[in-house]
DNA sequence: GATAATAATGCAAATCATTTGCAAAAAGAA
DNA sequence: TTCTTTTTGCAAATGATTTGCATTATTATC
């Protein structure tokens, strides 16, 4: 068995996609748990260098592979902000939208029932059925 | 002096880029005419294509470069929509947001005053102000 | 219009984020 | 433990976009 610290809860995850038929490799509980843990939109890469310091075999394609994988099945969310690389956030199935700090990278989510009402109303209007959507808010702290 | 055919209006841009210090070149020319000529959301390798009917010469990095000037002189905006390359459209100074067909790729462009203003109210109360968004919903058509 | 100074071009090579082929390693079922 | 199948690490490939550099073209100037 392995450890028994804190996992965040990732237990019932892991039964999940293993009922999905994936395998829970030792990498990939390395990334759910650091993907659970934290509370911020890390990239591949922060992803991989995070889970480095608990495994250092793992590699930045299994990272790759694994969000791949874990979008496919709904239990992570990416999201490509402007200019930057992709960036991931478990799913936590409440939908929200995001506000990105210019200056400091940082994602802030909210959700504005009226707005998502509106553009309900919008895509009607012009005929179509929204399957997804992207809301994104870039500022900077006011002063 | 170039041929006279309607250029749909460019003549005027073409004025404020040279008075910008930018020199127009007959590479800038054409892709400036195809920008104001159609009135779709072509992507860089589209643009490149169609300039080359016209100028067999010219190359994709040319309208890359081109873009970015373009797009830092404020002429065109570009726009990352899901997965697929960046894609351009001339500014034409009314903010709008954007509708993306997910069977035809087609880009349909909307305004919701309401929806910008919603997005103010937000930004205020998490202590942020706005400098840019991006608004864009992705659906099929309601049959 | 010729000329000089400088910006823009084409090409190939570089970059960045991400994906993929493949042989070796590990997971889950039996 | 054994077998089958998935997953991994690595290196090489990809796709979009950028960049270095020598050459060419534009524009201000004479």
């Amino acid at each position: 068995m392995t450890d028994r610290r804190d996992n965040g809860g990732t237990d019932d995850l892991e039964a999940a996609l293993r009922g999905a038929g994936l395998r829970i490799t030792r990498q990939r509980r390395v990334i759910l748990a650091i993907l659970a843990g934290g509370d911020d939109h890390p990239d591949a890469l922060a992803l991989f260098r995070r889970a480095a310091r608990q495994d250092p075999s793992i590699s930045l394609s299994t990272v790759y592979r694994t969000m791949k994988v874990l979008e496919e099945r709904g239990a992570i969310q990416r999201h490509t902000f402007e200019g930057g690389p992709a960036r991931f956030e478990p799913a936590d199935g409440v939908h929200h939208d995001h506000l990105i700090d210019l200056d400091s990278g940082e994602v802030i989510e909210f959700r504005s029932e009226r707005i998502e009402k509106l553009q309900d109303e919008i895509a009607r209007e012009l005929g179509y059925e929204i399957v997804s959507h992207r809301l994104e808010l870039y500022g900077r702290r006011r002063k």
